[in-house]
DNA sequence: CGGAATGTTGATATGCCTCAACTAAAGTGG
DNA sequence: CCACTTTAGTTGAGGCATATCAACATTCCG
């Protein structure tokens, strides 16, 4: 049974070259570990936490709030991410953290890291890093949400969340949790809900992919990285 | 005249605190300065470039080169601004940078910055910062561009292109400079140009703003951030 | 002065949103 | 256990926003 400091540390260690030393100052965190019940905020919008929230079970994703109250989901978050780190630096959230689903998270106290970081660069490095590697997912949710027909924007999604269910361990076979909603899908890609359930048709009908019941299903990635024009490069899953 | 690390040092101090030693170190940075052509390229997607590139004069944007051919502008910068510091600890880039119109750079080698944070870590700190301030950009392009109207998108978009031009000290008067045609307007917003013209004339329409020949004029701020939905809080503006 | 790039306008086609109705599944209280 | 309610998913019809195609105007530049 992996701990949460062996989460956080799988996930660090897909990325970032880390030594014995460093592994043994982050088994050293003081983590509180808390449940969330299904659609529960974590951190809200004009918040300024003082602790980091670290993915140990389920799903977490963060969104905007819109003035029309509309919601935009920005990223989904899986164990071992750390969806909130931009606010060791940026006082005040310009966004909000909810789960998905029931959810654990571990909360990190926001001086315990720094302190950490001051004594050990290389894991301020390390999760500097992982801040890197979100906005690069954001820049690529940029050019796939904006202009791409629906059913190409649902392709690549569910290509990005496939990847990044394997890093975090979590398929089975060809298959891995996303917990979302249709509607709650198409808040993510920008499509209206029943749009989001015709693209979804269109795509089940190619056969590359099967989403039911909070499942996604690879029948054929190959296909559904040319429908999605999916490339995992800006993942950057290379371990530096 | 200011000199280019006074440029850098202008655009930190807007967000970050630094004491006279940690300005002092920045101005013993070596910066090599180099001159663009209008569309010049300075980094491509998949490079892994060895240097950092810092805004001196002009403007400089970030884009995708989707598999179409077609561009995905993801972000302009001002003088100032770090707009590949992502490549201090990504290896390889997920995308372009190239300049918008005339400008100049400066190039300081990533062996020096790494030097400098581990010397002086609140400089690290800043530029970290930095980087966090780029994402909470993106976000915000996500939340624009995917789903709201054209004209909101563009309008949006000038605000903040208002708010930095204003803090890189850009503005003279009402008026800053913004040297992109139509069409990369249109590339940027997840728009065609023809579409880009017509939302461009309902915005002039409304009194609210002007542009042409590369100059943007604010003339009714608070009527622009009203149509565009703009809450400058995520360029978090603030000196922590 | 001539050619190229940029901006403008009109007409048509298409993808997506909205409204509306209905089905299926899941949870609730009697 | 079953009727009831609620939520999620599905389908159809109509309207609107934007893409595309095409022509033309304007500005820039050699």
């Amino acid at each position: 049974m992996p701990t949460f400091h062996d989460i956080l540390l799988r996930k660090l260690h897909a990325h970032s070259f880390l030594t014995d030393a460093d592994d043994a100052a982050i088994r050293n965190l003081r983590i509180l570990t808390k449940a969330l019940a299904p659609e529960e905020d974590v951190v809200r919008q004009g918040d300024s936490p003082q602790f980091a929230v670290l993915v140990i079970s389920g799903m977490v994703a963060r969104y905007h709030t819109m003035p029309s109250g509309q919601r935009q989901y920005l990223s989904v978050h899986y164990p071992g991410d750390l969806p909130d780190a931009q606010a060791l630096f940026l006082d005040v959230m310009d966004h909000s953290v909810c789960a998905i689903g029931p959810a654990s998270i571990g909360m990190i106290a926001h001086k315990d890291l720094l302190t950490l970081f001051a004594l050990r660069p290389p894991l301020g490095s390390a999760v500097w890093r992982e801040t890197l590697i979100d906005a690069a997912i954001f820049r690529a949710a940029i050019t796939n949400n904006c202009g791409q027909l629906g059913h190409i924007r649902m392709a690549h999604f569910f290509c990005e969340q496939y990847c990044r269910a394997g890093v975090a361990g979590l398929r089975k076979g060809k298959t891995c949790p996303l917990p979302l909603s249709q509607t709650q899908l198409g808040q993510t890609l920008g499509l209206s809900f029943v749009t989001t359930n015709r693209m979804l048709q269109k795509l089940r009908g190619t056969g590359a992919v099967e989403f039911r019941n909070g499942m996604l299903e690879m029948r054929d990635f190959d296909k559904l990285k040319e429908i999605g024009q999916f490339d995992p490069a800006y993942l950057h899953f290379d371990n530096a």
